[in-house]
DNA sequence: GACTTTCTTGAGTGATCACTCAAGTATATA
DNA sequence: TATATACTTGAGTGATCACTCAAGAAAGTC
């Protein structure tokens, strides 16, 4: 009976991402939405709610799609390489809408204002922590790593490395590859 | 003849790079500096000019303030532990606005605008990074670095680093102090 | 084709944005 | 004390913000 909307919600998500990402959470007006999703305000609060409520999508997206490249990357070369590759890889990534990472623009623009958005990109954050140190777990089984370290520390460790990188990948002027480089390089210093 | 304002222009400056920097840019309106400030609009404007334009102004105390903190550290401490330090010290400052560093946060929320606030943060901490590599030289002249490394090589790490920390400070459950130990003992590495 | 149900449209909502300006007030010199 | 020169005040500017809603259009069932 009832008629069905003319457009891929899934689709939507992901340009709505890209936007947010590039432009930040109060650098995105309706207006810019409107835009490139193509849609009048009526269908954009009918199909999502509120601007908020796409942010937390966009935002899942963002997540999930950064969890499956690093679980592509250790299927194909194994969790040393793997972490090895990403941080070249997100610097390299010229298809991006920007090289900084969405959930740490997100944290810095909302933090202060005790956003829910903030919380959120922590705990995205936090998950993806989580498969860092499983990765490095994984390297130490395979001998890649000395024993004598911890995980969860080297897990810490590098993601706040990564987080400067794509600040650093942000500028201009920068050469990012090379801090990338020196990245992957530090952890071969690992045994 | 004329009437002379009755307040300290600095002060005033100092307050508003308290809030632009927690805050952002866009996270600060005028009737935000207005309580902070105590003026009135017509005052502020006659004042500053813009909102713009007192942000450029914010930004250049913090980013001065940064370099005679480091100053500071040298003179007592010398090169090498002041490298060692600054990371610590960031971190500790409990009554500071916020962890992250204003420059990385104007440059993240306005790179993608490309608003002038954006090139004046980058200039800034390429600034900061040349006090870097003088640091890094003078350690290498101390006998505390090898001198195989490239200065400006370790300053561009140094710093992406940094901004990678000041991140993490930011968000809730991370124990930035670890990671700036682990920063400070990555220096005495370089032999 | 009639009917039901949902989607789409776009003008319009009050609130807030950065900013202006005319009027009033305080302070210096003459 | 009179006057000139700023500084301060605060209501008001148009623009834009996120968001609403009534009316019309499209797609499904009968």
């Amino acid at each position: 009976m009832p008629r069905k909307p003319n457009y891929d919600r899934d689709e939507l998500i992901e340009r709505a991402r890209d936007l947010f990402w590039k432009r930040g959470w109060a650098g995105t007006s309706l207006k810019d939405l409107e835009v490139v999703l193509q849609m009048k305000p009526g269908s954009f609060y009918a199909a999502f709610g509120s601007k908020d409520a796409l942010f937390t999508l966009a935002m899942e997206k963002y997540a999930t799609d950064g969890r499956e490249r690093l679980k592509a990357l250790e299927q194909e070369h194994g969790p040393i390489k793997a972490l090895q590759c990403f941080p070249k890889m997100v610097v390299e990534n010229d298809a991006a809408p920007a090289k900084a990472c969405m959930l740490s623009k997100t944290l810095l623009e909302l933090h202060a204002h005790s956003h829910p958005l903030a919380q959120d990109a922590n705990l995205h954050l936090l998950k993806m922590e989580g498969h860092f140190a499983e990765l490095f777990r994984q390297a130490q089984s395979a001998g890649d790593i000395d024993l004598s370290h911890d995980p969860q520390v080297l897990a810490r460790r590098y993601q706040s490395d990564l987080l400067g990188l794509r600040v650093s990948a942000e500028r201009e002027g920068v050469d990012a590859k090379a801090i990338a480089a020196e990245i992957a390089d530090g952890l071969t210093r690992l045994q």
